[in-house]
DNA sequence: AGAGGTTACGGGCAGCGTAAGGATC
DNA sequence: GATCCTTACGCTGCCCGTAACCTCT
């Protein structure tokens, strides 16, 4: 009785990507007797059984195979119109954003501003986290867009790179620290990027070739807590100029040259190719843009 | 907020084809003012105007040429689907269906019932009607399907080739007839088809070049009333055998052998081609395995 | 027992038809 | 005034979410 519906081929479409229907409910933002009932209507417009339900989970039957390559063509064919006939301003979905932390305390808000101003109708979620986490979610599909220390060197994932963070080094600008007075990095402690971050890796490496396995390291998981920290002359940390730079004019740090800095922070916008998406790459390269009229 | 809908593409599709928001809502079987809504809510999900309303009727727009291509291509993809993954059981939609008598008179209820078989879900809408009109009808999309004297010599017109309906010549069966006796054609009324109609022209002209002008010709509309009128002895007729046998078997008119026959009736199935329909076609190619079963 | 999928049911909203209201020729 | 399209409005039916149930590991 019901004629085919592009809602119930983008239902499928998820379903086959994900492997399971609950998993799809959460990607479509839905419950999942929804989306069964979906794919039940879809069957029967279809007269075809498109999925084996196994005890865990669904696989696809002969015929649902078959429908996959028309349900992406589809797909195809819809993402061509919202590339050319439709207004940007009406685009509509959810883009779930994941960035660094870096990112958050910088260019995050004016970036998700131009977004929105761009997409007024898409709804943004932000999470922020470390970038292994990052590129966890994007490549499970919980997270549509990242931006974080990049690239993610796997096939799937479209890299757009963005201007890279310059570090400095920053300790006390309290009266007390002498300006001229050189930092001993056996003795101060050293703040940086939590654990499994690769500034940390890069920093501890760095540190022990130099100063050999006594330097002492902070990690820190805030970096809003690392200048604190540096504020109150508990340690030194090597962090991006674009962030230390205000603390730095109001006198909370100063920066200082001990000869050598660990490399800038390259950040990429990362996302998976497929599915193609013209409202991800759109926002990748704003991200880019943003990025560079900020820093 | 919407998504784009399939069932919005083909009513814009419908609306750019018969250049009206009135005769598409005809077609589609729906009132007008659904037609209208479905058009407007299409381009409120794309932002644009897709018809220049003009005073009488609508005009595509730039957007909405633009959109025309896509939307065609999203109808082959929804054709190929129903044709490739979709149990023909649950085809759904409307066949108007025009035939002619002749074909209404012998094997049209077996071929609707074939159909209906073959496409339960299908609404089948008959009419009958002189070829000339049926062509009309189908020129100006009013049917979908015709079987009729054909071929159409039109590019946008498919015809199927129909086994052809051999003529015989009859007169009254009732027993005062003698069975020998010579027919004059100059004074024996020829009741035939109707005016307007290819028998009609083909019998007159052949008439007249053997017997001059002053042959008696009672064209009927109805095959029914030939049949009859031959039966009560107003006059002759060549008449389609495959209607003539039976009234011939149980006495009520006979055969006789002038020595001359028209022509075979030849009737094609005709479609338009475009926009393709796979379940069109399958219909037009049964009528003709009805009809050679049947004749 | 827990994870994954289906069934049952109530409520909200999209979309249809009827009817009335412009606009253009 | 006729034709064509839009607007207004009530109603129906679809589809979603909540909740309970089923079935495998």
């Amino acid at each position: 009785m019901p004629q085919l519906k592009l809602e119930q081929l983008r239902t499928f479409l998820a379903v086959v990507r994900v492997g399971s229907i609950n998993r799809a409910a959460d990607v479509l933002h839905l419950t999942q007797p929804a989306v069964t009932s979906r794919i039940k209507s879809l069957e029967e417009t279809l007269g075809t059984e498109l999925f084996e339900r196994t005890g865990s989970g669904v696989r696809l039957t002969k015929q649902g195979d078959l429908l996959v390559g028309y349900a992406e063509q589809f797909r195809q064919l819809a993402e061509l119109v919202e590339e050319n006939v439709m207004d940007p301003g009406e685009v509509d979905g959810f883009l779930r954003l994941g960035v660094s932390e870096t990112i958050a305390q910088s260019w995050l808000a004016e970036f998700v501003s131009d977004l929105h101003r761009l997409y007024p109708k898409v709804k943004i979620e932000i999470s922020v986290d470390i970038s292994a986490h990052l590129r966890e979610g994007l490549l499970t599909r919980e997270l549509d867009l990242v931006i974080l220390l990049g690239p993610i060197s796997d096939f799937t994932v479209d890299n757009v790179e963005l201007p890279a963070f310059d570090l400095a080094w920053y300790r006390s600008g309290a009266a007390g620290t002498a300006r001229e007075a050189a930092v001993d990095f056996t003795k101060t402690p050293v703040i940086t990027y939590a654990k499994g971050t690769r500034p940390f890796r890069e920093l501890k490496s760095e540190l022990f070739g130099r100063f050999g396995p006594h330097v002492v390291l902070f990690p820190s998981s805030s970096l809003e807590s690392c200048f604190r920290l540096v504020e109150a002359g508990i340690g030194v940390a090597a962090l991006p100029k674009a962030l230390g730079q205000r603390l730095a004019d109001d006198g909370r740090v100063q920066e200082f040259d001990p000869g050598w800095l660990p490399n800038p922070l390259k950040f990429t916008a990362s996302y998976l190719g497929e599915p193609k998406s013209h409202m991800l790459e759109t926002a990748a390269h704003l991200a880019r843009d943003v990025a560079q009229r900020t820093i």
